[in-house]
DNA sequence: ATTCATTTGCAACAATGTTGCAAAACTAAT
DNA sequence: ATTAGTTTTGCAACATTGTTGCAAATGAAT
Protein backbone atom coordinates (compact mmCIF):
# COMPACT_ATOMS: atom_id res chain seq x y z
CA UNK A 1 0.00 0.00 0.00
CA UNK A 2 2.58 2.65 1.04
CA UNK A 3 5.51 0.85 -1.52
CA UNK A 4 2.53 2.02 -4.10
CA UNK A 5 2.24 5.55 -3.50
CA UNK A 6 6.09 5.75 -2.83
CA UNK A 7 6.34 4.24 -6.27
CA UNK A 8 3.66 6.85 -7.96
CA UNK A 9 5.49 9.87 -6.21
CA UNK A 10 8.54 8.83 -7.53
CA UNK A 11 7.67 8.21 -11.05
CA UNK A 12 6.50 11.69 -11.10
CA UNK A 13 9.90 12.50 -9.60
CA UNK A 14 8.41 14.37 -6.34
CA UNK A 15 9.62 13.85 -3.45
CA UNK A 16 8.41 11.93 0.02
CA UNK A 17 6.95 13.71 2.23
CA UNK A 18 4.41 12.71 5.15
CA UNK A 19 1.63 15.38 3.33
CA UNK A 20 1.55 13.63 0.31
CA UNK A 21 1.99 10.20 1.00
CA UNK A 22 -0.98 10.67 3.26
CA UNK A 23 -3.05 12.59 1.03
CA UNK A 24 -2.45 9.79 -1.74
CA UNK A 25 -3.40 6.86 0.94
CA UNK A 26 -6.11 8.65 1.13
CA UNK A 27 -7.60 8.73 -2.66
CA UNK A 28 -6.07 4.85 -2.86
CA UNK A 29 -7.68 3.69 0.21
CA UNK A 30 -11.49 5.50 -0.80
CA UNK A 31 -11.27 4.48 -4.56
CA UNK A 32 -13.91 7.53 -5.40
CA UNK A 33 -13.40 11.21 -5.77
CA UNK A 34 -12.30 13.42 -2.98
CA UNK A 35 -13.17 17.05 -2.49
CA UNK A 36 -10.44 19.50 -0.97
CA UNK A 37 -13.20 19.24 2.44
CA UNK A 38 -12.68 16.01 2.41
CA UNK A 39 -9.37 15.37 2.38
CA UNK A 40 -8.78 18.27 5.36
CA UNK A 41 -11.15 16.03 7.18
CA UNK A 42 -10.16 12.84 6.42
CA UNK A 43 -6.60 13.70 7.29
CA UNK A 44 -7.45 14.67 10.42
CA UNK A 45 -6.53 18.36 10.45
CA UNK A 46 -3.50 17.29 10.91
CA UNK A 47 -1.97 19.64 7.67
CA UNK A 48 -2.54 23.25 6.43
CA UNK A 49 -5.15 24.15 4.79
CA UNK A 50 -2.86 25.91 2.53
CA UNK A 51 -0.53 22.54 2.00
CA UNK A 52 -3.67 20.44 0.97
CA UNK A 53 -4.75 23.20 -1.51
CA UNK A 54 -0.96 23.21 -2.81
CA UNK A 55 -0.27 19.38 -2.73
CA UNK A 56 -3.53 18.70 -5.17
CA UNK A 57 -2.73 21.60 -7.87
CA UNK A 58 1.03 19.71 -7.69
CA UNK A 59 -0.71 16.06 -8.41
CA UNK A 60 -2.63 17.48 -11.14
CA UNK A 61 0.34 19.20 -12.81
CA UNK A 62 1.84 15.58 -12.23
CA UNK A 63 -1.33 13.79 -13.45
CA UNK A 64 -1.86 12.06 -10.59
CA UNK A 65 -5.11 12.92 -10.36
CA UNK A 66 -7.48 14.90 -12.50
CA UNK A 67 -10.37 17.57 -11.62
CA UNK A 68 -13.89 16.47 -12.15
CA UNK A 69 -16.44 19.44 -12.86
CA UNK A 70 -19.66 19.32 -10.54
CA UNK A 71 -22.90 20.97 -10.80
CA UNK A 72 -22.58 22.71 -7.04
CA UNK A 73 -19.16 24.12 -7.91
CA UNK A 74 -17.22 21.62 -5.76
CA UNK A 75 -13.91 20.75 -7.02
CA UNK A 76 -13.90 17.06 -7.30
CA UNK A 77 -10.33 15.41 -7.64
CA UNK A 78 -9.84 11.34 -8.49
CA UNK A 79 -7.05 9.29 -9.34
CA UNK A 80 -5.85 9.41 -13.14
CA UNK A 81 -5.21 5.76 -14.15
CA UNK A 82 -1.72 4.97 -15.21
CA UNK A 83 -2.16 6.57 -18.78
CA UNK A 84 -2.23 10.07 -17.42
CA UNK A 85 1.07 11.66 -17.19
CA UNK A 86 2.56 15.44 -17.05
CA UNK A 87 0.38 17.96 -18.53
CA UNK A 88 -1.59 14.97 -20.51
CA UNK A 89 -4.36 14.15 -19.10
CA UNK A 90 -6.44 11.29 -20.18
CA UNK A 91 -9.34 11.14 -18.11
CA UNK A 92 -11.41 10.74 -21.06
CA UNK A 93 -14.19 8.90 -18.94
CA UNK A 94 -17.85 9.19 -17.98
CA UNK A 95 -18.26 10.37 -14.10
CA UNK A 96 -21.11 9.30 -12.25
CA UNK A 97 -22.71 11.32 -9.28
CA UNK A 98 -25.32 9.52 -6.98
CA UNK A 99 -27.77 11.53 -5.77
CA UNK A 100 -28.26 9.74 -2.68
CA UNK A 101 -24.67 9.32 -0.58
CA UNK A 102 -22.77 12.09 -3.36
CA UNK A 103 -20.03 9.80 -4.15
CA UNK A 104 -18.21 10.40 -7.30
CA UNK A 105 -17.38 7.37 -9.49
CA UNK A 106 -15.27 7.44 -12.42
CA UNK A 107 -16.52 4.80 -14.78
CA UNK A 108 -13.37 3.72 -16.33
CA UNK A 109 -15.55 1.17 -18.74
CA UNK A 110 -18.14 3.06 -20.07
CA UNK A 111 -17.21 4.67 -23.51
CA UNK A 112 -17.07 8.24 -24.29
CA UNK A 113 -19.82 9.31 -26.70
CA UNK A 114 -19.62 11.10 -29.36
CA UNK A 115 -20.69 14.36 -29.41
CA UNK A 116 -21.35 16.09 -32.96
CA UNK A 117 -21.23 20.16 -32.78
CA UNK A 118 -22.27 22.50 -35.05
CA UNK A 119 -20.22 23.37 -38.10
CA UNK A 120 -17.43 25.57 -37.20
CA UNK A 121 -16.81 24.15 -33.89
CA UNK A 122 -13.68 22.05 -33.17
CA UNK A 123 -13.85 19.79 -30.11
CA UNK A 124 -11.08 19.61 -27.66
CA UNK A 125 -12.11 17.52 -25.02
CA UNK A 126 -15.30 15.99 -23.87
CA UNK A 127 -16.98 15.94 -19.79
CA UNK A 128 -19.83 13.65 -19.33
CA UNK A 129 -20.96 13.86 -16.05
CA UNK A 130 -23.93 11.31 -15.11
CA UNK A 131 -26.64 11.91 -12.08
CA UNK A 132 -27.96 8.98 -10.52
CA UNK A 133 -28.03 6.53 -7.94
CA UNK A 134 -25.71 4.37 -7.71
CA UNK A 135 -25.71 0.39 -7.01
CA UNK A 136 -24.73 0.65 -3.68
CA UNK A 137 -27.90 3.03 -2.56
CA UNK A 138 -30.83 1.26 -5.03
CA UNK B 1 -37.66 43.39 -25.66
CA UNK B 2 -38.43 44.99 -22.99
CA UNK B 3 -41.99 43.50 -23.35
CA UNK B 4 -40.26 40.03 -23.83
CA UNK B 5 -38.87 40.07 -20.68
CA UNK B 6 -41.61 41.42 -18.31
CA UNK B 7 -43.41 38.73 -19.99
CA UNK B 8 -40.51 35.71 -18.45
CA UNK B 9 -41.27 37.73 -15.12
CA UNK B 10 -44.87 37.68 -15.36
CA UNK B 11 -45.32 34.27 -16.67
CA UNK B 12 -43.16 32.73 -13.25
CA UNK B 13 -45.46 35.08 -11.22
CA UNK B 14 -42.22 37.11 -9.59
CA UNK B 15 -43.02 41.16 -9.47
CA UNK B 16 -41.41 43.32 -12.21
CA UNK B 17 -38.32 44.58 -10.42
CA UNK B 18 -35.11 47.04 -12.16
CA UNK B 19 -33.01 44.39 -10.67
CA UNK B 20 -35.27 41.31 -12.60
CA UNK B 21 -35.73 43.08 -15.62
CA UNK B 22 -31.84 44.32 -15.58
CA UNK B 23 -30.26 40.85 -15.49
CA UNK B 24 -32.76 39.02 -17.38
CA UNK B 25 -31.79 41.65 -20.25
CA UNK B 26 -28.43 40.69 -20.12
CA UNK B 27 -28.74 37.13 -20.55
CA UNK B 28 -31.19 38.12 -23.57
CA UNK B 29 -28.90 40.57 -25.17
CA UNK B 30 -25.86 38.15 -24.66
CA UNK B 31 -27.46 35.06 -25.81
CA UNK B 32 -24.40 33.04 -23.78
CA UNK B 33 -24.16 31.26 -20.67
CA UNK B 34 -22.81 34.31 -17.54
CA UNK B 35 -21.06 34.04 -14.53
CA UNK B 36 -21.82 36.11 -11.44
CA UNK B 37 -19.04 38.29 -11.92
CA UNK B 38 -20.09 38.75 -15.42
CA UNK B 39 -23.19 40.08 -14.32
CA UNK B 40 -21.70 42.10 -12.21
CA UNK B 41 -19.55 43.73 -14.17
CA UNK B 42 -21.88 44.06 -16.87
CA UNK B 43 -24.89 45.72 -15.04
CA UNK B 44 -22.43 48.17 -13.89
CA UNK B 45 -22.57 47.84 -10.34
CA UNK B 46 -25.30 49.06 -10.03
CA UNK B 47 -26.68 46.59 -8.05
CA UNK B 48 -25.53 45.20 -4.67
CA UNK B 49 -24.23 41.51 -4.73
CA UNK B 50 -26.21 40.18 -2.56
CA UNK B 51 -29.20 40.85 -5.04
CA UNK B 52 -27.52 39.17 -8.07
CA UNK B 53 -26.91 36.33 -5.70
CA UNK B 54 -30.53 36.25 -4.95
CA UNK B 55 -31.82 37.13 -7.99
CA UNK B 56 -30.13 34.61 -9.78
CA UNK B 57 -31.49 32.05 -7.37
CA UNK B 58 -34.60 32.88 -8.01
CA UNK B 59 -34.50 32.40 -11.57
CA UNK B 60 -32.92 29.03 -11.15
CA UNK B 61 -36.01 28.24 -8.73
CA UNK B 62 -38.79 29.18 -11.31
CA UNK B 63 -36.99 27.68 -14.11
CA UNK B 64 -35.68 30.50 -15.97
CA UNK B 65 -32.30 30.29 -16.22
CA UNK B 66 -29.65 26.87 -15.43
CA UNK B 67 -26.57 26.46 -14.15
CA UNK B 68 -23.66 25.08 -16.09
CA UNK B 69 -21.21 22.65 -14.41
CA UNK B 70 -17.65 23.93 -15.77
CA UNK B 71 -14.30 22.48 -15.15
CA UNK B 72 -12.63 25.63 -13.41
CA UNK B 73 -15.13 25.72 -10.64
CA UNK B 74 -17.16 28.52 -11.65
CA UNK B 75 -20.96 28.62 -11.85
CA UNK B 76 -22.43 29.92 -15.12
CA UNK B 77 -26.39 30.40 -15.74
CA UNK B 78 -27.98 30.40 -19.07
CA UNK B 79 -31.58 31.42 -20.25
CA UNK B 80 -33.73 27.91 -20.26
CA UNK B 81 -35.95 27.18 -23.21
CA UNK B 82 -39.52 27.85 -22.64
CA UNK B 83 -39.78 23.74 -21.59
CA UNK B 84 -38.62 24.77 -18.25
CA UNK B 85 -40.94 25.66 -15.50
CA UNK B 86 -40.41 25.82 -12.34
CA UNK B 87 -38.93 22.82 -10.57
CA UNK B 88 -38.55 20.87 -13.49
CA UNK B 89 -35.44 21.36 -15.88
CA UNK B 90 -35.04 20.04 -19.28
CA UNK B 91 -31.87 21.44 -20.14
CA UNK B 92 -31.09 18.35 -21.59
CA UNK B 93 -28.45 20.01 -24.33
CA UNK B 94 -24.87 20.30 -24.67
CA UNK B 95 -22.51 22.93 -23.40
CA UNK B 96 -19.56 24.15 -25.50
CA UNK B 97 -17.06 26.06 -23.59
CA UNK B 98 -14.37 27.57 -25.88
CA UNK B 99 -11.24 27.87 -24.74
CA UNK B 100 -9.98 30.64 -26.82
CA UNK B 101 -13.10 33.03 -25.73
CA UNK B 102 -14.16 31.35 -23.14
CA UNK B 103 -17.67 31.84 -24.01
CA UNK B 104 -20.37 28.70 -23.09
CA UNK B 105 -22.48 28.07 -25.47
CA UNK B 106 -25.85 26.25 -24.99
CA UNK B 107 -26.15 23.91 -28.69
CA UNK B 108 -29.87 23.38 -28.32
CA UNK B 109 -29.91 21.58 -31.59
CA UNK B 110 -27.14 18.35 -30.66
CA UNK B 111 -29.06 16.00 -29.38
CA UNK B 112 -27.90 14.43 -26.35
CA UNK B 113 -26.08 11.05 -26.50
CA UNK B 114 -26.81 7.73 -24.73
CA UNK B 115 -24.55 6.71 -21.75
CA UNK B 116 -24.75 3.36 -20.64
CA UNK B 117 -23.85 2.86 -17.01
CA UNK B 118 -23.10 -0.05 -15.18
CA UNK B 119 -25.45 -2.58 -13.88
CA UNK B 120 -27.27 -1.37 -10.49
CA UNK B 121 -26.66 2.29 -11.42
CA UNK B 122 -29.64 4.48 -12.77
CA UNK B 123 -29.72 7.76 -14.50
CA UNK B 124 -31.14 10.54 -13.29
CA UNK B 125 -29.45 13.32 -15.52
CA UNK B 126 -26.52 14.05 -18.02
CA UNK B 127 -24.39 16.37 -18.39
CA UNK B 128 -22.24 16.77 -21.21
CA UNK B 129 -19.64 19.43 -21.13
CA UNK B 130 -17.13 19.83 -24.31
CA UNK B 131 -14.41 22.10 -24.48
CA UNK B 132 -12.96 23.20 -28.05
CA UNK B 133 -12.61 26.39 -30.45
CA UNK B 134 -16.13 27.96 -31.65
CA UNK B 135 -16.76 28.92 -34.76
CA UNK B 136 -16.14 32.95 -34.20
CA UNK B 137 -12.37 31.88 -33.07
CA UNK B 138 -10.99 29.61 -35.50
C1' DA C 1 26.99 15.41 8.44
C1' DT C 2 26.56 19.17 5.43
C1' DT C 3 24.67 21.57 1.73
C1' DC C 4 21.11 22.96 -1.30
C1' DA C 5 16.62 22.86 -3.10
C1' DT C 6 11.99 21.87 -2.02
C1' DT C 7 8.11 21.82 0.95
C1' DT C 8 5.51 23.36 4.80
C1' DG C 9 3.01 26.37 8.06
C1' DC C 10 1.82 30.83 9.30
C1' DA C 11 -0.08 35.25 8.48
C1' DA C 12 -2.33 38.16 5.80
C1' DC C 13 -5.18 38.88 2.14
C1' DA C 14 -8.71 38.35 -1.78
C1' DA C 15 -12.71 36.43 -3.63
C1' DT C 16 -16.99 34.22 -3.17
C1' DG C 17 -21.14 33.10 -0.94
C1' DT C 18 -24.65 33.49 3.20
C1' DT C 19 -27.82 35.53 6.77
C1' DG C 20 -30.63 38.98 9.49
C1' DC C 21 -32.88 43.03 9.39
C1' DA C 22 -34.67 47.62 8.39
C1' DA C 23 -35.77 50.58 4.46
C1' DA C 24 -37.49 50.81 -0.12
C1' DA C 25 -40.14 49.17 -3.91
C1' DC C 26 -43.82 46.64 -5.88
C1' DT C 27 -48.75 44.85 -6.06
C1' DA C 28 -53.41 44.90 -5.34
C1' DA C 29 -57.46 46.95 -3.68
C1' DT C 30 -59.93 50.76 -2.63
C1' DA D 1 -54.03 58.29 -6.53
C1' DT D 2 -53.61 56.60 -1.91
C1' DT D 3 -53.26 53.09 1.22
C1' DA D 4 -52.07 48.62 3.19
C1' DG D 5 -49.61 44.45 2.94
C1' DT D 6 -46.16 41.73 0.91
C1' DT D 7 -41.92 41.23 -1.47
C1' DT D 8 -37.48 42.82 -2.68
C1' DT D 9 -33.39 45.36 -1.88
C1' DG D 10 -29.15 47.12 0.29
C1' DC D 11 -26.28 47.14 4.09
C1' DA D 12 -23.53 45.08 7.58
C1' DA D 13 -21.55 41.37 9.33
C1' DC D 14 -20.00 36.95 8.88
C1' DA D 15 -18.49 32.21 6.87
C1' DT D 16 -16.11 29.71 3.48
C1' DT D 17 -12.88 29.05 -0.05
C1' DG D 18 -8.79 30.00 -2.40
C1' DT D 19 -4.11 32.76 -3.01
C1' DT D 20 0.53 34.81 -1.98
C1' DG D 21 5.00 35.92 0.46
C1' DC D 22 8.21 34.48 3.49
C1' DA D 23 10.86 32.21 7.12
C1' DA D 24 11.48 27.70 9.21
C1' DA D 25 11.50 22.80 8.60
C1' DT D 26 12.15 18.88 5.83
C1' DG D 27 13.97 15.87 2.15
C1' DA D 28 17.61 14.56 -1.33
C1' DA D 29 22.22 14.18 -2.73
C1' DT D 30 26.92 14.36 -1.86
Amino acid sequence: MKEAVIDILKHSQLSITDNRLKILELFQKNQKALSHADIERLSGKHFDRVTIYRTLQTFVDKGIIHTIPTADNSIMYALCKEACSEGHHHDDHVHFLCDTCGTTYCLDNVNMPEVNVPKGFSVHQTNVLVNGICKNCR
